[in-house]
DNA sequence: TATTAGTTATTGATCAATCAATAACTAAAG
DNA sequence: CTTTAGTTATTGATTGATCAATAACTAATA
């Protein structure tokens, strides 16, 4: 055959991946999954991304930018500043949730590539997050962020299991 | 052969697997793996759990089981419940550190009983601080719980991952 | 006709799980 | 006590399935 696809099909790829791995894990998706949602060939997948683990970083990867990008663009005072990032968060999980049940499963996967992608991205979303709970004056900044991580994780836990009991309610 | 081992065989596998479970994640552990572990034959492995899946459910049931306990265990005055709570927590995460990991890594294996058993399990532990906390008459009980309980797999997460400064070194 | 975009066919590895065999013991019968 | 019958503990060999990855091919376009 010939070019039905003249655009992006890396990027086609990318999204591909992003819903399978988000939706089976990472052990449990095989290239053939992405491949039929991509609507290609399963060795066509590897033009594009030399390994599997490549593909799931690259997916990752996107999930950790986004998040640092939100944050980046939160525009708030002092006071609201806690609250805008969790708005912010809370709209981010809306629109891209494959991206937050990825960050979940990353987080289990012990190919040691991927787990270096893992630590770097809550790492860096650690980072950041200090430097402008430092920056808003925050008291007790350290114990602050942690309580902010913490709750942001066990969101996406309560998110990707299914169990919504597993955060208080009153939690807008 | 014989009957070298007239014991427990099945409680040594589970204790095997436990380890290698905890080390290499549900989909990279081999029955083969465990059962080197436990000194025995890789198909001997089947004859006290039927599946690899059923030994795993059997290893989380212990490690949640171990955390309710846990805290059934703290005895402590209104006051300082939750420093008790979180101290019992800190020993019991020294004394039995595989069962910590396996706890993050059943959070993203898919295969339905699994996510069963991590479902259940963690929804008890919720059920119970909550009526801890509650009898304790702490203030806005489900916002306390919710963080207790985020600290608490943050904590998991940053040793499972091997990340340290994800949490606030002030916390003992 | 060269390049690009894609395919089909195939391989090599890995594993969970099954099965048939055997070693080592126990207990009853003679 | 010693044969016989039966049980328990365990293994080696194998199988069938699944997959990532490669190689070799084909068709459309410019």
């Amino acid at each position: 055959m010939g070019r039905p696809s003249g655009g992006n099909r890396k990027e086609e790829i990318l999204e591909a991946g992003l819903e399978v791995f988000a939706k089976k894990g990472y052990y449990n998706t095989t290239t053939a999954h992405i491949a039929e949602k991509a609507g290609i060939s399963q060795p066509y997948v590897f033009r594009f991304y030399k390994t599997k683990e490549e593909l799931f970083i690259a997916a990752l990867d996107r999930a950790f930018e986004r998040i640092l990008d939100t944050f980046k663009n939160v525009d708030a005072s002092a006071e609201q500043l806690v609250e805008k990032m969790i708005d912010a968060y809370d709209k981010l999980s809306e629109l891209h949730p494959n991206e937050i049940a990825l960050q979940v499963i990353g987080i289990s996967v012990t190919e040691s590539a991927i787990r270096n992608a893992t630590q770097k991205g809550l790492s860096n979303i650690r980072s950041y997050t200090l430097e402008r709970f430092r920056d808003a004056g925050i008291e007790n900044v350290e114990r602050e962020v942690t309580t902010f991580l913490a709750r942001g994780i066990l969101c996406n836990i309560s998110y990707f299991l299914d169990l919504p009991e597993l955060i208080d309610t009153k939690n807008k």
